[in-house]
This record gives structure tokens, sequence and C-alpha cells, in this order.
DNA sequence: AAAGCCAACTGATCCAGATCAGTTTCCTCA
DNA sequence: TGAGGAAACTGATCTGGATCAGTTGGCTTT
């Protein structure tokens, strides 16, 4: 297909296809896919525990995090979703049914049912592989959060935990080397680092004392990139890897 | 298929079993697959990060442990696989290569070439559907993992964790609510808890002491099951829900 | 322009768990 | 049978981060 036409550039056309090379029926199909646009506030729960869904959401514009909630009152955030993300993937293929779902900000994401989604990988095998491989990436970054709460202390934690986003959110052209918008809350750095707020605020002002990152209006500015990536010892590679296997 | 035969009893089958009613060509083809036995040595790496591989082991006895390792010097474990559990499953799949897989006991596996076990998956669905929900049940486990770290004291850390394995050693035949045996180390346990060694043994003294569990001698007593459900806020059912909604 | 709110921010104090520096127990093997 | 080694176990001390109890600053509402 030569013909000329306008080339999809949602976040998650840009993320897969920084790692498959799509074709331009990929991307059709991933235009399409987009279809039922629907908006969230934030907030407000998408999805609670034991919800069986019959529908999976392709996030565009916002942030969402997953969590779950401890019978003490406490929260543990298993992981925040930016633009590109699928939300509640893996809850519709398996009765996972295991953790909430919020949005953080306004957000938007495209509805698609199942069935289109199952129908489209069918069709586009090539396009299954990248989701496929999107989704085994994910799983990769909750074992890197797990080894950071155990293993990592709180100045660490936070480093690796913004250096990440900050990968992520490259992929789709949301940051730079300079730094990116970030609309979480002290409370749900917190909540996402096994930390308390009061600790947060504390070890975030120690970043910006010594001169590595600034995180203040919503938005993190790195102030010495090279340093950061040391003292997190950060795996710039991690996240970008050459692919899945299976092709 | 009617005709009288040997029931396959491997703890994979077992496992499966107690999830989805598998037929005897199920059985028959799981058996298949437990051809190529394999044994390893407690203490050498089978996996290192990095590497990629072309087959699969199915545990069928013996305890293995997957781990990260940080330049500080910590291991953060992030997993154990039991008997009836998958190796590298996810690692064929993708190019995860993301951590170390070491045997804790001497283990006896059985290699599985990824060509046979897309094959059988082809030919079985419904044995496909099994060893999914399987990988999925598993990913629930790394999710409550990183939950127990990042939000429940040192105490109910342990019993949580030592419950878990009570509850998947059940599973395959070896637990019961008396206990079971297990081969970790204290030092290990420290590893995947994010505790220190000696911490844990003062937690595992305080368990014993209050009556509640008693783990000696490569051996787990449980001395108080529903106490110790209480003090971890164990639930008993995230580990056995019906079955996969994919059928 | 005052009232109300919420997130960011602080200082003071506390404590769970780490670290250090051992001792004890048991198991193996020469 | 006794020497060596690895876990298990201990007491003493230290500390990273939690908790408590606020204040400050910025934004909305009326």
């Amino acid at each position: 297909m030569s013909v000329p036409h306008v080339i999809q550039d949602s976040p998650l056309a840009r993320k897969l296809g920084a790692f498959v090379a799509l074709s331009d029926e990929d991307l059709a199909m991933l235009d399409r896919l987009h279809q039922r646009r629907r908006t969230f506030v934030a907030g407000v729960d998408l999805v609670h525990q034991g919800q069986a869904n019959q529908s999976v959401y392709i996030l565009a514009k916002g942030w969402v995090c997953s969590y779950k909630l401890l019978p003490n009152g406490s929260r543990q955030i298993v992981d925040f979703q930016i633009p590109g993300d699928f939300l509640g993937l893996r809850s519709v293929l398996f009765r996972t049914a295991d953790h909430n779902i919020e949005p953080v900000t306004l957000v938007e994401a495209s509805e698609v049912i199942i069935t289109d989604l199952l129908e489209a990988f069918a069709n586009t095998p090539r396009l299954a592989t990248a989701v496929l491989w999107a989704a085994s990436r994910d799983e990769a970054m909750v074992v890197e959060h797990l080894v950071g709460i155990g293993r990592r202390n709180a100045l660490e934690r936070m480093a690796h935990y913004l250096l990440e986003f900050g990968a992520r959110l490259k992929l789709v052209g949301l940051s730079t080397k300079e730094g990116y918008d970030c609309p979480l809350s002290q409370d749900m750095l917190a909540d996402a680092l096994g930390l308390s707020a009061v600790h947060v605020n504390r070890v975030l002002r120690q970043l910006r004392e010594s001169g590595l990152l600034t995180f203040q209006k919503g938005h993190v500015t790195f102030d010495d990139f090279d340093g950061l990536v040391a003292l997190a010892d950060f795996d710039k590679d991690y996240l970008d890897h050459d692919g899945p296997l299976l092709r």
C-alpha cells in the first residue's frame, strides 16, 4: 500500500512503532481500534476489584493508576498508565480482577471491544506481536518496581522511578532529556514507592538541593541526567531492548 | 476416550486439573511434554540475565528461585517456583531476559522445546487455556508480593508469604492445613521479603512464640491457621478463583 | 477580598528494622 | 572424633523513614 495517506500518530502507534516496523495495514487497523473515544474524570474508579470487563481501553491522554487497598487502610499503587498504554488488557484475557484502576487526571481513552481486538490480532499478526511485546514490558516494569521497593533506599527509588517515567514518556513523545510534565501528587508517589508522603517531600527536596532533578508545579526537570542515572543505577536499555522473539 | 489408562499425576497435571477439567487427550499430551527429564543441582544458575532460551522447563521436584542482583550487592528474589510451575515460559515467549534463575534444592524438571509446546497448545486448546491461566496467576502473585513489601510490616509480610506457599503447595499435593516442607534458608526469605536475615530470624521467633506458626528444620507448621490468616489478612481465594474467562 | 481547601512543606520525636559482632547448633567429611 | 563450615540464633546499637502536629502557599468560590 504505497498510496499516500494520513499516518496515524496515536501514542500507541508511536510506542509500538518504536519496536516493530508497522505496515500501513497495521496502522490502519490501529486507527480503526481508536474509534469510540471516551472521557473519564479524575478520581472516579474505572474498574473495581472483581469486576469482569468486556472491553479494553487504549489510553490516549492523561494518566491512570492501578492500585490495591489493604484493610489496614493503606494503599499500594502497583503501576501508572500513560498515553499509549492499555488499560485492563490482562483482566480481559483472564479473570484477573485483582486491582482498582483510577484516572489521575482527566483521561481520554478509546474503548475497544474484546472481540474487535481479537479479530485485529488475527488479521494483523505483527500488531499482535507488538502488543504482546508491550504487555511483557509492562510486566518487567512491575518486577523492577518490586526490586526497587525491596532493595533500594528512598532516594534511589525515587530517582529510578522518575527516570523510568522519563523513558516511558519519551517513547510516546511526551518527554525529553530535559524533563516532562507529571501530574502525580506527592501522596501518590508515596503510595507507589512504599513511603510516607512526608518522606517523599524530603526526598524530592534532597534531589533538588543536590542538583539532580526538580519536581515542581507538575513538572519534572532533569538537572543532571547522568548523575541521576548513576545514583539510581538506572539501566536505560531495560525498557527498550530489541523487541520480541516471536515473529 | 473412556478406555481405562494410567492417569498422569505430575504436579502440573494436578495444578491445572484443579481449575480446568482436563480430558484424557489433554493428560496424554501433558504426559508427552514430560519426556526429557533433567536434573539440576542446587546453587548453579539455570538462566542468567540476558540469556535467550529455546526451551521451557516444567518443574517436577524441588524449588527454584528467580532473582535480580543490584550493583550495590544486594539481591531481590522476585519469586520462587515449586513443582508444577513453569520455568522460563515468559522469557521464551518474549525476550524478557531479565532475571536469574537458580535451583534452591536438587531439582528435577522436564525440558520442553518451544516448538513442541506451541504445537501442544494448538492441538489441545483447553490445555493452552489452563497454562495461560496459570501464568496469569503467577503474575497476580508478583503483584501481591509487591503490595506486601510496600505496605505490610515484617510480621504480616512473613505470615502472608508463608501462607501463600501453603496455598500453592496444596494445589500440587505438597501441603495440608497442618503445614509443609520448605527448603528455604532465612537468607533467602530475607532477600525475598526485603528484610535482613537477622530480622527474619526474629520475626520467625515471634511467630513461633505467639503460637501462630513454627518454621524449623525445613518444615513449616501452622500452629494456628486462622490466627495467621487474620494477622496476614490473607485472602484464601485469590489464588484459586474459578478459572479463566477464555474457554 | 475574604473564606475555604488542598497540596506542599516543616520541625520534633519515635520506632521498626538494619547493622555489627559475635555465639551456638548441627551437619559433613577426613 | 574432631575439625571445619554453614545456618540459625543473639544482644547491643544505630538509623532511615514513619508519625505527629502543625504552617505555608496557591487556587477556587462567593
